[in-house]
RNA sequence: GUCCCCUUCGUCUAGUGGUUAGGACUCAGGAUUUUCAUUCCUGCAACAGGGGUUCGACUCCCCUAGGGGACGCCA
């Protein structure tokens, strides 16, 4: 199941050297260096856009340098965990072709190894249990805070100072504690491959808890021990670990282990430029595969969102970025997410399908949508063929199909008021789709080219602009006002199902004339 | 409040001391067209503010402002 490696042990570096050089080089990959990554969500919720990203980012990296991407499940928080919330994160990967290596790891199944961990640094003096409930620390944070000062554990770590017959009566009555690192005084300094150099005095951290007293490993205890013996050599995640990383370091330090290198992701924004949520509308990266986008569209996008290649170039296909990838070109500045362009550039993807796989697109979503069946596409290929080429070009979501193409199926049950009331006021508009119907029904072979001439000879007999005639019949035929070109249409409709339409409409205009009237209520 | 980080058109970004500050999306206008979309052309639109340094700052330094993050027995 578990796919790990044991560490080994504390010794073997060193931690003074490695405090300020190890993840200071420029270098961010050497020559020949083995590259692990992982992604790391916490399963409280679907994989959103951020959480999408950083994963990209990571496998991106992965791939770039020929290294492994691994995935880690953070449930350590059971109360907040869900399987299913595994599964669509899970889900959320598969469709955006992000594939890990190696097995799954879950946090929830290594609460030994962090014990073993934890109980080290006790042993060896850098970690202590705290006694203090829950509602003691409340309390002198509340009154830290009327008296307007910062609360921090360190100003007197009471129970470090705790004597060890202290601690064996605490023990034996079986009191509850949790885990504290003991902080060592000085400050610490690293080197992020983005952001540059950072320092934190060790005065605004404190002595940070790394195991609660129900057992279970904190957030930073668990991703330490975790990225260590999973052998992770690079980090890349959201900015918002910038400010834990210096914890991170410590507990790195304390175990004696060398650092991985850092590379910390700028956040993605809502429209507001506050951070992604709920209100933002979709943020679960699902909904954009049901609001019809294409996953190398979305992968495309997200890459953009906060890294570029230099150059000009936008549309990248999955190896084009694989290739060009490089966290050189990773932004400082958070980036606000940005749904008109997502969906031009899906525009732009969809239309650059070859035709057989759009043609495949366009059944699945019909099939989905229950607008025609199996039976239908194994009788009439051709004709969905030919209407998915005529669709194609101006489509930008996928789930536009159905309301696209309605009229294919069935024959139009009412007619778009506006443009009724702007096509259809022509005095003799009946008299004219009488003549139409009855034209068209001479023609042997109803092609574009005999439809085409048949109607541009009308109008010049009319002497009117072929819009004139087409768009009433646009109407007439397809019950809306905007489609593709008529002639394409009425051929693959074929001439029983236009003349039928227009028969349809004609009866319409006898029921409900189009007088000033209408158009004046309209 | 303390600390850390960030700041080029509305948005995504290029730019690394000397540029008419470039591209893309959006928006507006135009061309093509039977409508819509595509395509093409044109246009609108930015270096947060203030000090330095320099012959010269979008680029370097400082300050201010604004934004984000951390300060949880959440991750």
């Amino acid at each position: 199941m578990l796919n790990l490696r044991r560490g080994n042990s504390t010794e073997g570096s060193n931690p003074s050297l490695s405090a300020f050089f190890i993840c200071g080089g420029i270098v961010f990959v050497e020559p020949g260096e083995k590259v692990r990554v992982r992604f790391a969500p916490s399963p409280t919720g679907y994989l959103h856009v951020g959480g999408a990203r950083t994963a990209i980012f990571n496998w991106l990296f992965a791939k770039k340098y020929g290294g492994n991407f691994l995935l880690r499940i953070e449930d350590t928080d059971a109360a907040r965990s869900g399987e299913d919330m595994v599964a669509a994160i899970l889900d959320g990967m598969s469709w955006l072709g992000l594939d890990w290596d190696d097995d799954v790891v879950f946090q929830s199944k290594r609460l030994e190894v962090y014990d073993e961990f934890v109980n080290q640094l006790i042993d060896c003096g850098r970690a202590y249990k705290c006694y203090c409930t829950k509602d003691e620390i409340e309390a002198n944070r509340q009154l830290a805070k009327s008296e307007n000062r910062d609360y921090r554990y360190n100003h007197d770590r009471r129970c470090n100072h705790l004597t060890q017959s202290e601690i064996q009566t605490y023990d034996k009555a079986e009191m509850p504690y949790a885990v504290r690192l003991l902080l060592p005084e000085g400050k610490t300094k690293f080197v992020d491959a983005v952001y540059g150099e950072i320092t934190v005095e060790h005065s605004q951290l404190d002595d940070f808890i790394i195991r609660r007293s129900d057992g279970y490993p904190t957030y930073h205890l668990a991703v330490v021990v975790d990225d260590h013996e999973m052998q992770i050599s690079h980090i890349l995640r959201g900015d918002d670990h910038l400010s834990n990383t210096p914890k991170h370091i410590q507990i790195y330090h304390a175990l004696g282990w060398d650092l991985p290198k850092y590379c910390h992701l700028p956040l993605i924004l809502g429209k507001d430029k506050q951070r992604l949520s709920k209100r933002h509308g979709a943020t679960a990266i699902g909904e954009y595969e049901k609001a019809g986008y294409l996953s190398v569209a979305m992968l495309n996008f997200l890459t953009l969102l906060g890294w570029s290649s230099g150059d000009d170039r936008e549309l990248f296909s999955r190896d084009e970025l694989v290739d060009t990838f490089s966290e050189k070109g990773i932004q400082k500045k958070s980036a606000v997410f940005d749904e008109k362009k997502l969906e031009w550039m899906n525009g732009q993807y969809l239309n650059a399908l070859e035709q057989s796989e759009f043609y495949q697109l366009v059944t699945a979503q019909l099939l989905n949508t229950n607008a025609i069946d199996e039976l239908f596409i194994s009788k009439d290929s051709a004709y969905l063929r030919r209407m998915s080429e005529l669709i194609q070009p101006r489509i930008k979501r996928l789930s536009e199909i159905g309301e696209m193409t309605g009229y294919f199926f069935k024959d139009p049950e009412s007619y778009d008021q506006k443009a009724l009331n702007k096509h259809w006021k022509a005095a003799d508009q009946i008299t004219r789709f009488e003549q139409i119907q009855q034209r068209l029904g001479t023609i042997a072979l109803f092609s574009i080219e005999e439809i085409e001439a048949v109607i541009r000879g009308y109008a010049e007999e009319l002497q009117v602009g072929a819009g004139k005639i087409l768009q009433p019949l646009r109407l007439a035929v397809t019950g809306i006002a905007a489609t593709p070109g008529m002639f394409e249409i009425m051929e693959l409709l074929g001439k029983d199902t236009v003349l039928r339409r227009l028969q349809a409409a004609i009866s319409y205009l006898k029921k409900n004339p189009v007088s000033s009237s209408t158009i004046n209520a309209a």
